[in-house]
DNA sequence: ACCCACACGTGAGGC
DNA sequence: TGCCTCACGTGTGGG
């Protein structure tokens, strides 16, 4: 009684073809059953839905497979096993880095220290009322006699002599003194 | 002339009975089909293949949907779109963290630079033939000389300083003298 | 010829 | 009830 027009096809694809025609005369089905108004011909309801659905799957799936760079094949579950493995090689690396940067921080920490050393200089300055100051006297035709008064700060002395060294400035004598609080 | 045997069924769950009945008995296929060779009943030779293949990606998807943590849902697309943003989460991290770490050796460069400068002083001290040397002498009760030449390194002047600052030994006079070459 | 991967339509079941 | 997702068996094309 059921599937009377069965020449008739619910699609014009051939491949379609016989797989809408694999139903059998004996059907023990008691659902009450969907037939296009116009040719009679049985339709399931959610042909279309499906076929939206496994399209988003396969787009999804391109897509999946067009972020990784290491493709092994083209298949469907090597490229699911190719995204896992991505996914734990960038989960490593995120690790591998974090710790270099954390270990780079610790390294790095002594230069926060000379830099609260700095601020202390600075705090000890203004507290002691301590003025920076540089002055230059000349002694003779070639002689200078200068004093700096600065704030402490890591390397400063040591790239003063270095542009004296570069002024071609030579040092007689130097009298160097620190001070905290 | 194919199907002989409708009655029998090749799986004996009930969900595998109907869609072994969906077979037409106008059958338009060419090919030789294979039947078991004890019931006489049709069976597909990548059946169990395909049940394999079926079931290696489900396994995959889980695993899938196992190793990241943003889960939204449980559905099979929605696995994929969320492995997906994840990936696309670690590359952005993956390169936040590169860049902030090499960013953070730029700023260590200096102390590459200053490691050089050591090398060159080395090199220097072994070119020239100067000697490390520490000279003391005692000038009164509680007056002391002190001669060091040492290669210059970054900050070994200042600590130097802070060692005798905590030794409570008070710096009357200072030569410091630095030569390159 | 075979093997494998995929797309297809469809029923079952959950919400 | 309807909507949506999944698993199923199968046909088909490429290697």
């Amino acid at each position: 009684m059921e599937y009377q027009d069965e020449d008739h096809l619910c699609f014009t694809m051939e491949e379609f073809a016989l797989a809408t025609e694999n139903v059998s005369s004996r059907q023990r089905m008691s659902r009450k059953r969907n037939y296009d108004d116009d040719t009679r011909v049985y339709k399931s309801k959610n042909l279309e839905i499906e076929r939206r659905r496994r399209e988003k799957l396969s787009t999804r799936l391109l897509m999946l497979r067009s972020i990784n760079p290491i493709i092994t094949n083209m298949n469907r579950g090597t490229i699911i096993v190719d995204a896992i493995t991505y996914i734990e090689k960038l989960q490593h690396e995120v690790q591998r880095l974090s710790q270099e940067l954390h270990q780079l921080e610790a390294t790095s920490e002594k230069t926060a220290e000379a830099k609260v050393d700095e601020i202390d200089a600075v705090e000890d300055m203004k507290h002691w009322g301590i003025q920076a100051e540089v002055r230059v006297a000349q002694i003779d035709e070639n002689k200078l006699w200068v004093k700096i008064i600065i704030e402490k700060k890591r390397g400063r002395f040591s790239k003063l002599m270095e542009a004296l060294n570069n002024f071609g400035i030579e040092l007689i004598d130097t009298n160097f003194t620190t001070t905290k609080g």
